[in-house]
DNA sequence: ACGCTGACCGTGACGACGTCACCAAACCAT
DNA sequence: ATGGTTTGGTGACGTCGTCACGGTCAGCGT
């Protein structure tokens, strides 16, 4: 799984950087700070979401080994704070470079700059498509793609979750969850247990989740 | 209000583009489709919205003068397909520039791309500020800003729009723009009419929409 | 002036969702 | 074992989305 730091950032290869180790839990940034350095995550997973002070969140995206964080070169390139927060889900190493390090390689490199392009590009769609489930789609829909992306990621139909983290995610509130996962039951869709959500039949989670 | 075209966008001055006039309720693209040009707005206003097939749309956000259209270059640059539509609201003048030769003006002008960078942070932050309030708000807050919006940008506490302009903007339905306006009349802060909407406290609106 | 038509608005009923208050069961540390 | 914490379950109620109406008004043709 680990790779050598430049392989999936080569246009840092004349910046540069200092190299990180992010255990589990740690933030990265929060929702209105400013902008210290940005981070190129090598491994692990980051959790992209925003919160409310009524106590709900709703999670935006999620960074991944190749991913960058685009929130803070929008805060180093024009808008000077954090739109939401990060945290870490899977013990990360990260690569890490100043802003003006990063506004100098934009200029220089036009590797560096297709890459920021695609990615500002991608994350925009992401937000814009949650957008449009969170308008326009039923809690259970959205629910049945949150598990079955979950079962995607983990390589696993059982999930390890509290139905607390699955409302935080879908940005609803946990009696919500417990009442769809209910419902999904009912179904023979799942299987719950403490702490666990167990996929028993794919084909019918996504059904309702298209 | 009309610009010399390239007041505007200086940085198109060694770039082949077309002036061109579009009308009120002109489509500049659809959701899906793919892309064409790419357009700078000298003048009038456009609408960013999606809509599903249930009927519902919700508004993202607006171009004006001085604006481009971000998603087409998203299109250009990586991803191949607009994620919303757009039409025009206010008749406008617009130079277009061929997503070839867009793609070689971020090549050279580095003004350009930070006008590029500028626009792509500003408008992620506008959606995540918009899902932020889909999620965490609730519809009488929501319309309270929207109206105080819109009497902002048209300089009149006389909105002319009717329950399912409102709706479509908001993202919800024309029974609810109707139920929050009937609750918002008898407590004073409005004045409805067919097709017009005085706002009567301003104050009023604005502590409720925040 | 009259009636037609389409756009606009009002409303009641009901299901989906968010919030609150509270309780029950499972797990954990000592 | 015991007390505290985490997790899940539930009923009640308010808000919002949907449906099915029905009513009102403006504009238009004759």
């Amino acid at each position: 799984m680990e790779q050598q730091p430049l392989e999936l950032f080569p246009f840092l290869a004349n910046t540069p950087y200092t190299e990180m180790t992010l255990s589990k839990g740690a933030w990265m940034f929060r929702e209105h700070e400013g902008c210290g350095r940005i981070g190129f995550v090598i491994g692990g997973s980051v959790k992209i979401f925003k919160e409310h002070s009524s106590g709900r969140s709703i999670t935006l995206y999620r960074l991944g080994p190749g991913d960058s964080c685009i929130l803070s070169m929008s805060c180093a390139m024009a808008n000077p704070i954090h739109q939401a927060s990060a945290v870490v889900e899977e013990d990360c190493r990260v690569l890490t470079v100043t802003t003006d390090q990063f506004r100098s390689l934009m200029e220089r490199s036009s590797e560096a700059r297709d890459y920021v392009f695609g990615l500002f590009a991608s994350r925009l769609t992401d937000v814009l498509l949650l957008l449009e489930e969170v308008v326009f789609r039923r809690m259970d829909e959205r629910l049945a793609s949150i598990l079955l992306e979950h079962a995607v990621r983990r390589g696993s139909d059982e999930i390890h979750t509290t139905h607390e983290q699955l409302a935080e995610e879908a940005g609803t509130a946990r009696e919500v969850v417990t009442r769809v996962l209910r419902e999904f039951v009912s179904n023979g869709l799942v299987i719950v247990g403490r702490g666990v959500v167990t996929i028993n039949d794919r084909k019918g989670l996504a059904r309702i989740g298209r």
